[in-house]
DNA sequence: CCCTATTGCTTGAAATGTCAAGTGATACCA
DNA sequence: TGGTATCACTTGACATTTCAAGCAATAGGG
């Protein structure tokens, strides 16, 4: 049906199906784990959070819309909802940029600022204590090389972080 | 705050964060994946396809909802709504269990088992393509203690696969 | 220039997931 | 045996995400 018989099985073997079986559970659990605390100690959601963090980061806690999208894997629908909302909350703002008045440019205000330096430490923690406390040292590059892989497929056109 | 200096630093290390953004395109692109082709070949969304394929492996194609919550890692919520929707479009069918009526089974139907047997290869397929693919050989024993590792931490009472 | 196409984003409606409360059924203890 | 507690879900309201249109600004021909 949809493969030849020879190069790829039909069936996962035993290990891969234990891998598939970790990576289903760390795929819905995770960032369930992550919302959690970030709602708990912020009243933020995981995806408002690193919506802030990536603003934060920038020169002048300014990035457009789309490169927004771009590097937290999200649709311009969904960020324009976030966008809303935090808007709403005055932890960011929005202007339409001078040079192309189509692009809207996201700005993470002081209120949001302020936000994101008092959760930054929490969340790490947490990113520690849940993700790598369980990844051996030598086991981090591999794995690197493995999810970029997987992005690679999933995402030809790749993975953008933010420039400076 | 969280965290004392010593032995866990504020910040991940370059590696560490490399590893943590590529984990975040993961989590967030890979589940779409998976969604988009499911819907494409047969309709249905990851989750959904995963409710009845947990059932197909069973003895009698039959689940209590609370297992299957446990081995899907679903709330008992969710998996109502979803049982409903599939029940809906005869995939499944819902029964009182006979011993202790407090307990639902699940069960999946005839045209539930056709649709899960035809899809398996093509879902199988592109789990290879996105996931297997990027994966050496080597990798894939080390990644799986990670990601075990991490549900332990993330979930601790623990993965359950459901019996035979 | 003007006219169409494309880009970049926003919006509202529909689908989906989450949360809190509710409903029977069973277990436990006096 | 009666009364409460607990369990195993289900339900409905709410929040979020996705999807399909829509809109304004710019780019690219002719």
């Amino acid at each position: 049906m949809a493969e030849a018989n020879g190069s790829a099985p039909e069936w996962l073997s035993e290990e891969e199906r234990s891998l598939w079986l970790a990576m289903n559970g760390v795929l819905t659990r995770l960032p369930q784990a992550l919302d959690a605390q970030l709602e708990r100690d912020g009243g933020l959601s995981y995806f408002e959070y690193l919506f802030m963090a990536m603003l934060s980061e920038q020169e002048h806690r300014t990035l457009q819309m789309s490169e927004l999208a771009a590097c937290t894997n999200a649709s311009l629908s969904r960020l324009s909802h976030v966008a809303r909302r935090l808007e709403a909350r005055g932890y960011v703002r929005r202007e339409a940029d001078a040079t192309d008045r189509r692009c809207t440019n996201a700005v993470l205000t002081e209120d949001g600022l302020a936000a994101v330096v008092a959760l930054a430490p929490l969340h790490v923690a947490e990113v520690r204590r849940l993700v790598f406390e369980a990844i051996s040292p030598d086991a981090v590059l591999p794995m690197t090389r493995a999810l970029e892989g997987i992005m690679d497929i999933v995402d030809p056109s790749g993975h953008v972080e933010p420039g400076r």
